[in-house]
DNA sequence: TCAAGGCAAAATATCGAGATTTGAGAGCGC
DNA sequence: GCGCTCTCAAATCTCGATATTTTGCCTTGA
């Protein structure tokens, strides 16, 4: 994986994680051009330190490149989201297996504390609290690594790391408006149980309903909104 | 993927794939330095875009970067094989299943096709002639990617593709000494039949034993002869 | 003998200037 | 009016020089 998490060491480490997370965000439009020469002036480093960057963020799959034709936001469609969430449920199903066949004590430990710092910010979101919606996401992604955390595929680990991100611009776009309110609070809460049972079919399943759900939450929003085109 | 077949456009593109060529075949060593400096000599092209061009290799998992460290050709050892081929037959099932679902007329015309050319070139290969070795390489993958062509998920695609790439690495190392002879031909020739009769649960299981048997007969090759790490 | 510190060589990372290519629009002929 | 070519500005791509960091080695002192 491409993971500069931690102080970065250099600037094209810096600029990737900003390029990364504007991209995410959605400050760089879906499908929109990435002209050097501006994002140089936007970050303030040179033409071969953007470049390098948007060189690696190819390797999420967040900027595409055709040769003399320069760089490119990658666009979101509907399919394409259901496409991501389908190769999602099945490696997450994957790593689930492994990581509940692999699992001890400590592991189960970290599962169960992930699940209550997730909880204690639920408690705020479903309080109407916006300001605590970043980090609900954050512990809510810390919630799923440490389920499939004792999966010992390297491989599995690498191709999750990127429908995650993937999966994380999408789900902005339903942060927005939540009209549709899921009991998801419950929908982890018995993944968990299940993981902790060492049940991997349970698991497994409520996994993919988990995801498949999010997924068609945020689908037909798309479609009734037309954020992005189908 | 990143992709730049057909003639590239830039000197990056041209680096890449020789790069990528240079490290597929082994002659630039697993987990050897990649030095800017000597890679500008050896390809003939400035520093910028041999780093360019490694930091594209990154998103197919060939080099990994550290900071301030400088680009390494991914190390390669028995582990990381297996776990490489698990994943593999988790995603080439899936894809394997969808294209089923999916298949036309066309397709099935393109995997007998690929298949009488494949068999054309085991059959010199068979009696002894190690030039069609290459040409077998080419047409093993064409008749693989044939069977999946009609899954429409492009992300299924897009990892299968990094996927066989790595296992074409190890695979070269079997090329050598091919002591265990395997009726290859006739575990193709299972596959395209459980295939085209659109029977996807065994068509899945005939290509999870090809793959594994692959798998076991390098990894075994690997032990014995130390070629590579556990 | 060994550890710590510091110097020098080598390598990485960064930059901006220049070469090359693209794409849009004016000008021209049909 | 329509299509073609030519021109030129804008953008991409490429390069090598420079700044910064790492690393190996040598000195120094306990």
């Amino acid at each position: 994986m491409t993971d500069h998490d931690g102080a970065p060491r250099t600037r094209v480490e810096a600029t990737f994680n900003a390029l990364r997370q504007d991209i995410i965000n959605g400050e760089l439009e879906p499908g929109s051009r990435l002209a050097v020469e501006h994002l140089r002036a936007r970050y303030g480093v040179g033409s071969s330190t953007i470049r390098e960057a948007l060189s690696l963020l190819i390797a999420d799959a967040l900027v595409t490149a055709e040769g003399q034709r320069g760089f490119t936001v990658k666009p979101m469609s509907v399919t394409d989201l259901r496409d991501l969430s389908n190769v999602r449920v099945l490696i997450e199903s994957y790593a689930l297996t492994e990581s509940i066949k692999h699992g001890d004590d400590d592991w189960e430990a970290r599962i169960v504390a992930a699940f209550h710092r997730l909880s204690k910010a639920q408690e705020r979101v479903d309080a109407g609290d916006e300001a605590a919606i970043p980090e609900w996401e954050i512990r809510n992604r810390a919630f799923h690594t440490a389920l499939t955390a004792n999966c010992t595929s390297p491989w599995a680990h690498h191709m999750l790391a990127t429908l995650h991100h993937h999966s994380e611009r999408y789900r902005r776009l339903a942060l927005v408006d939540d009209t549709e309110p899921r009991d998801v609070h419950s929908e982890h809460e018995a993944l968990m149980n299940a993981t902790l049972e060492r049940d991997s079919e349970t698991a497994s399943d409520v996994a993919r309903d988990h995801i498949l759900n999010t997924t068609e939450v945020i689908a037909q929003l798309a479609e009734r909104t037309s954020a992005i085109s189908p």
